[in-house]
DNA sequence: ACAGGACATCTGGCATACAATCCTGCCGCA
DNA sequence: TGCGGCAGGATTGTATGCCAGATGTCCTGT
C-alpha cells in the first residue's frame, strides 16, 4: 500500500527501479556529476540490489548513467554538442518512422494522429506546458508503432532519456509552443493523408526547428 | 588453462558469457526456437548466474533471444520480413556514418579505409570467405569509430548480432563476393576522398544490394 | 475412453552473502 | 614539510539460496 497507488501491475521490480530512475534523473533529482552507489539507491528505493543493479545497466545502455567500475555510478554530463549528435541520428530515424507510418498506419492509428495534433495545438494556445509534454511523449508513442519496425523503435527508444531530460532543462526557453504544435500537426496531417513524402519533409521540419533550439540553448 | 587461450582479459564474466552466447546463436549451435534456461547455460559456460542473466539480458535487447518470465529463454527465430524491416532501418544509418565520416575520418582512419577495401577485394577475388566476413566486421567497427557520434552507433550495434546470423546462414548462398567487395571499395574511396555525398549515396548501393540477395533469399 | 483437477517440477525473480578491487586517509620517514 | 607506503573502508563483481508462478503429467471420477 501507499507508494504503489498507480500500478503495481508493473511487471517486475527492475522496472519500477528502471522508471522511478529515469524520472529522478531525466527530472534533475539526480543531478548530472553525481555519484551514486548501488547500495544506497537499493535502500532508498525500499528494491533489493538485484533488480536496482539491472535497471542501471539499461540506463547506461541509454547514456543516463556510466558505470565506474568499482568506484559506483556516475549521472552522465550532458552538452549541446552531444545533444546535436543525437539529433543527427534522431533526424533520420524519425523521417523514416514518418514515412513508414504514413504508408502503414491503421485507419484507427491515423484518426489517433489527428486527435493528438489537434490537442496540442489546443494545449499550445493554452501555453499548458505539461499536458503538451504529454501529448508529444503520446504521439512519439503512435509514430513508434505505427511505422511497423520493431528495429527503429529500439534504436530511437535509445535517445529518448536523453531527449526528455534536454527537454525538461530547457523547456521553459524552447522556442514556442505552438509552432511546435503546428510542426507536429503538419506531421500527423501527412500520416493520415497517407503521403509519406510529405510526411518525411514535415519531420525534417521538425527536427530542423529542435536542432535550432537545441543551438539557441548554447547562449543561454 | 584451456578454454582461455584467447584473451582472458575480456574483462567481466558478463562480457565472456555475452560473446560465447552470442557466438554459439549467430554459427547456430543454438537454434532458433530452442528454449534455454539460465541454469543450464551458467553450468555450460561454467559461468555463475548472475553474469549469463546479465548477458541473456543485454542478447535481449539486440532481439537473438527473447525471456519468457518463468518459462526459460528463446532463441529467436528470423524470417527474411524481419531482416527487410531491418535493413530498412540500417540503410538510414549507413548513410548517415557514412556521410558523416567522409566528413570527420582522420587522414589514419581514411588511410585505413582504402586498405581494408583492397584486402576485401583480394580476398573476394580468392574466395576466401571467412578472412572476407572478418574485413567486412573491420570496415563496419571503423566506420562505427570514424562518423563520430556515439549514437548511430549504439543504434547500429542493437543490429550486427542479427545480421551477423543472417549472413551465416546464407552466405554460401549470398550473391557474388566480388560485387559486395566492390559496393565496400565504393564506400571507402568516398569516404577516403572526403566526398560526404558519395559516401552516402554508396551506402545506399550496397545496401540495395544486400536487401536485393535478402529477398531473393525467401526462393531458397 | 475421456475430461478435469491436483501435484510435482522446473523456471526465472529477487535477496543476500562473499570476493576482488580501488580510493582515501593516515602515519612514518627522509 | 613533503612524499611514499600501508591499511581500512566502500563499491561493484559474482555466486548462491529461496520463493512465486507456470507447465505438463498423472490420477481419479464419470
Amino acid at each position: 500500500m501507499g507508494a504503489e497507488t498507480r500500478k503495481d501491475a508493473d511487471r517486475s521490480l527492475t522496472d519500477r527501479a528502471y522508471v522511478a530512475l529515469e524520472e529522478m534523473i531525466c527530472t534533475l533529482r539526480l543531478e548530472p556529476g553525481e555519484v551514486l552507489s548501488e547500495g544506497a539507491l537499493s535502500e532508498t528505493l525500499q528494491i533489493g540490489r538485484t533488480p536496482v543493479r539491472e535497471a542501471l545497466q539499461r540506463l547506461a545502455r541509454e547514456g543516463l548513467v556510466t558505470v565506474l567500475p568499482r568506484r559506483g555510478v556516475l549521472v552522465s554530463d550532458f552538452n549541446v554538442k552531444k545533444q546535436l549528435r543525437m539529433l543527427e541520428v534522431r533526424r533520420e530515424l524519425e523521417r523514416l518512422m514518418a514515412r513508414s507510418a504514413a504508408v502503414r498506419a491503421t485507419t484507427e492509428e491515423r484518426e489517433r494522429f489527428v486527435a493528438i495534433a489537434g490537442a496540442m495545438q489546443e494545449s499550445a494556445g493554452a501555453g499548458d506546458d505539461i499536458r503538451f509534454m504529454r501529448l508529444d511523449h503520446e504521439f512519439n508513442v503512435l509514430v513508434s508503432q505505427a511505422n511497423r519496425n520493431e528495429f527503429a523503435s529500439e534504436a530511437i527508444s535509445l535517445m529518448v532519456g536523453l531527449s526528455r531530460r534536454f527537454w525538461f532543462m530547457h523547456h521553459r526557453n524552447a522556442g514556442d509552443l505552438s509552432t511546435i504544435a503546428r510542426l507536429h500537426a503538419d506531421i500527423a496531417g501527412a500520416i493520415a493523408a497517407g503521403d509519406g513524402t510529405a510526411a518525411a519533409a514535415a519531420s525534417d521540419a521538425l527536427l530542423e526547428y529542435i536542432e535550432a533550439i537545441t543551438r539557441a540553448a548554447v547562449d543561454w
